[in-house]
DNA sequence: CGGCCGGTTGAGTACAATCAATTCTGGTGG
DNA sequence: CCACCAGAATTGATTGTACTCAACCGGCCG
């Protein structure tokens, strides 16, 4: 039932992050050595869920435990209105479904294609009351994804539509340069309600705020998924300079 | 430098959280052995600060941890138009100053006087590399943060204000039950504006939203620090029932 | 007594929600 | 290759809620 499958990810689960407590210029570095990476791969498998399907649900036994290969996750927790609203976009490196206490406290779905490793967390708990050093990748990862929360927090206190859009550009955005990959345009992996419910606006207004945004040459929507910055002095007035925000010069708060 | 007392917390650092990944009927442990405590507390020193008092500042180099022994810290933001937002309160147990890398991503205030231990971050890191427990422990603690922190999120997307201070006031008194605390009232150690902060409204809404669910006889408001519930179906068809919420009967998602 | 701070209340406004109609886009099958 | 369809996205008109600004209250401390 393991399958030690070597994707194109490489040899076991990634945890990447930066260290919380190392001023490491931003960069974001893999935490886990190739023995350790080994060590997971031992007792995980690799999972594949399409696009749009329920990966867990909110109340389930929380026995697993997954690492994200390629794709995307979000995590929703349902409003009493039966609205749902987003808690976390996941995305490659990330770890989630740990959250519960014996249960999982969100539903998490793929909004694209997704490959990740699945770590029985019997056997993963196992290993870290052995293995101090990946207990503590595990601990700055965590730190990280806390930071995130309360970066997101941050964002939906904002009132105006046009700030809470413009900070999660600038999120992806980040992100993106994170990643390494090309960023003449920002890519949105996800539709514009998945934005709308992140972001806790709805979609109707994303649509107008996208306009706003474009009506007043700070962004050009190439397509629904590529948007580009066109003027970054006003876009940064707007979200607020990242590197305010995070207290040192291209730091990445976001996560991956 | 490091003074080694025992004032009424006892004899060292204390994490209190649940383990994530048991169904302890939501009561909440003392995740650390005496043992342990004891090794931490040679590390520490204890700190006091008075009501108001900034503890540390966005981008300062964070080389200390705290963890708070009694009284309340609040974890702001500074928005671009200069106003702040509240990320977390913080109480008794739990841990705070982690989140930096190498830098605080936010500023801490104490909004009651406050007793903590001072960890510095170079002596911890150093005594976790050896100690896998201790490692775990802290986990648990993490997850339960990052949890609150998506708790609040969730929080912060609802569109309506009753709804809001509902869900509030119910983090509040979870929080006292889990301390085992007397709640006939909830008592609330902070003021409005903290609460509206929090919340993301303005003080003179929270002002007017007190006033309503008063109106509506759902709560009574004995004087600005203690408030009851009355009519708790009301109540919760507002805020939502925790219990659903969590997915485990007197799961305590508040931090403690 | 006076000033200050935290909180309450009021009047008017602005922004996003709502509901609903319409257009755009990408995918499928003829 | 085109026609068609369904889902995603845009746009419009209206409404409501919470913000803003400002006045006012009441306790506390000097």
């Amino acid at each position: 039932m393991p399958k030690i499958q070597t994707p194109m990810a490489g040899p076991g689960p990634t945890i990447r992050a930066v260290d919380p407590w190392t001023p490491s210029a931003g960069r974001m570095h893999h935490l886990l050595t190739d023995d350790e990476r080994a060590r997971l791969a031992v007792m995980a498998s690799i999972v594949r869920f399409k696009k749009g399907e329920v990966i867990y649900r909110e109340g389930d036994p929380a026995d697993v435990v997954f690492n994200i290969i390629t794709g995307v996750v979000t995590a929703y927790r349902k409003a009493l209105d039966g609205n749902e609203h987003m808690v976390a976009f996941l995305l490659p490196d990330d770890l989630f479904g740990l959250s519960g206490e014996g249960r999982y406290t969100n539903t998490a779905r793929a909004i694209t294609a997704v490959a990740a490793y699945r770590l029985p967390v019997t056997a993963l708990r196992n290993r870290l009351s052995k293995d101090a050093e990946l207990e503590f990748h595990i601990i700055c990862k965590l730190c990280q994804e806390l930071r995130q929360a309360q970066r997101h927090a941050f964002l939906l206190s904002q009132r105006s539509a046009v700030t809470k859009l413009a900070m999660f550009l600038q999120f992806i955005e980040q992100l993106q340069i994170a990643k390494g990959e090309q960023t003449a345009d920002v890519y949105l992996p996800m539709d514009r309600s998945d934005i709308g419910e992140y972001i806790g606006i709805t979609l109707a207004a994303v649509s107008r705020t996208f306009r706003s945004l474009t009506m007043r040459g700070i962004i050009k929507v190439r397509d629904r998924r590529h948007v580009r910055i066109l003027d970054r002095t006003a876009f940064e007035k707007i979200a607020g300079d990242p590197i305010e925000e995070s207290g040192v010069a291209s730091a990445l708060p976001m996560r991956r």
